[in-house]
DNA sequence: ATTAGCACTCGGACGGTTAGAGTGCTAACT
DNA sequence: AGTTAGCACTCTAACCGTCCGAGTGCTAAT
């Protein structure tokens, strides 16, 4: 079904207008938003009929309206201008990212505290996911005796180690029997072919240097589990509490601290900009605040997400661009670095 | 000035129900708790007193007594009596840790995260501080042409690391200059010492090598300059919730994302245990809050601390012992891992 | 299809009343 | 002198009724 030109204006009105105050939108606003042109008469019928599309509601019979979800949702996908950037915002975003060192991680971090400065929300970014990447190269470095720092580099060029320290001193013989076995089970191996099964059956084969060699091929097994395990950060959690129902925000504190749920909520998005808004969200912990995800990408394949949570009630047309403009900024950033 | 044996049971009566239940507390209630043996007339004279002398506090005229931040404190110094954890207590503790790799943050980030539900406050913890610690050795582990991760080892065992790509091919002679620059400029050099200053010197006086090296050598000082500063954890902040005044609440997580500030703080408590309630610091944002730090060695050497931030009104007699048992335990798996 | 007008509804603010909890004081008691 | 009973007093929270204003829905006129 169509809507006609004017309720389109208006419910593009009351939402923005409620975004704007948060307060419950009445005919006789509108009426001198549209310059008196229409009576609020008009405006109260039409209002109506969108009420009874489920695209607004009434908290109250002698109150104004506001925005369903639903209504929401018709907005984002159909009536919303996005706001454009200017050159000087783009600069400014820009400048705010002061990424020098060499690490996606630190990268994504500042990303994300960008983002909530920006958005005034709370945000989400995914350390890098590099699911198909197979481990090109083990490194054994040996700092002293028994202390040793293990390097695993992948395909896709991502380095994870970890410092490794032993009972035993490491000898010569030791290191050579041990790249042998990475040499023959882990090299060209894809990182998430390493399960603890396998990991069994190799330690068992390995006979009597089983008992040398399965700590460090533990901790390698580790670190590469590791890798294949997306981090989540998070920034801007006391955004959070600009949103008023307190008894909700501890709620949603908690749930944000169960890292594999988040996880999860973060990989199921899998557009390029996805925009999930309130009860839309399976976990009813999130059916009061919408959720903005927008997925980066290193030389064009997809690689994290970057976004926000907020309450329903967010500026989805400044909000969206800013976004995904700050996305496409990481995105040629880890491009460049990773090459 | 000497309370009577009476007007000490009587206030922390006073503060135990009112840390139980949180609402004030009135001559009838203590009346009962003393099994009717003093009448509430008698108790009202001594609530009068104790309130003169600034341990209690009335909300309203027609109120009970609830325990001012001088009471609290009194309390904690002189007459608390602190809860003794059965053996049990400490197992399920002890168990609620698994720390198998070698890696300290992991173990605080752990602790943190025990503790935070052990207390239901949010936590704090600093990575270790190791301000005497001496560079013992830097190695350059090449990965690839142009990649290398470069590795350093301080005096007291700590290791830190990071990833280094470079622009052009790393040739051997480079990596002899750069091995040499290191050993007459890093090694045996205090953390501390590396200075921006020293850096620009030191990249001066290179000459024409400088463009070469420099990558690297900022990269090395830059992994100094990390172990130099201490991390801070911070785990279940949504507890900050718990305690009413949501305004409160939110300028107390602002407060808290400030990680600065936090070390500051945190790096002010000397003792091995530390309480501190309310206005007594000096950061008005923790004018209801009270913070409690303890702090852990390293083989009896002062190395980092993990505490608590909760509201004024917290069970200081049995969280203090959770968290100096814990930070005890801390310290021994960190004594054993770092030898 | 639009509009003016009107009756109606509902929530929030205001004010007065009441019940209950708890105090402070005084006078009597040990 | 310390303790106690008793009483007047104070203050809050809860409840209730009233009123105001905002905003609606409906009807009848344009």
């Amino acid at each position: 079904m169509e809507l006609s030109e004017r309720k389109r204006r208006i419910l593009v009105a009351i939402i923005e207008k409620y975004i704007a105050h948060g307060e419950p939108v009445g005919s006789k606003t509108l009426c001198q938003a549209f310059d008196n042109k229409v009576s609020s008469a008009t405006i109260r019928n039409d209002m109506a009929e969108l009420a009874q599309l489920g695209f607004l509601e009434q908290p109250h019979a002698s109150a104004g309206r506001i925005p369903s979800q639903q209504g929401y949702r018709y907005y984002v996908d159909t009536l919303m201008n996005k706001r454009v950037l200017s050159e000087s915002e783009q600069r400014a975003i820009k400048s705010m990212l002061s990424y020098r060192s060499g690490d996606p991680e630190q990268l994504l971090e500042e990303a994300s505290s960008v983002l909530a400065q920006l958005t005034k929300c709370a945000t989400i970014a995914t350390t890098l996911v590099d699911e198909e990447a197979t481990i090109s190269k083990v490194e054994l470095v040996t700092l002293g005796q028994t202390t040793a720092i293990l390097v695993v580099v992948t395909s896709k060029g991502i380095i994870k180690n970890r410092v490794c320290r032993l009972d035993y001193p490491l000898t010569d013989k030791l290191i050579t029997a041990f790249y042998e076995v990475v040499r023959s089970n882990f090299i060209g191996a894809a990182i998430n072919s390493v399960s603890t099964v396998t990991l069994q059956n190799l330690v068992a084969s390995l006979g009597d240097r089983a008992l040398m060699l399965s700590p460090l091929i533990i901790t390698l097994a580790e670190i590469v589990h590791e890798i294949s395990e997306i981090d989540i950060v998070l920034e801007g959690q006391s955004n959070l509490l600009n949103i008023g129902s307190a008894a909700n925000a501890q709620e949603l504190l908690e749930f944000l601290s169960r890292r594999e749920m988040l996880k999860r909520i973060v990989n199921e998005q899998k557009h390029r900009l996805n925009v999930v808004i309130g009860q839309e969200n399976p976990h009813k912990e999130l059916k009061n605040s919408s959720v903005i995800i927008a997925r980066y990408k290193i030389d064009g394949c997809d690689a994290g997400a970057l976004g926000i949570i907020g309450s329903t009630r967010i500026d989805y047309a400044s909000l969206i661009p800013s976004i995904e403009y700050l996305t496409g900024l990481v995105s040629s950033l880890l491009s460049d670095a990773i090459e």
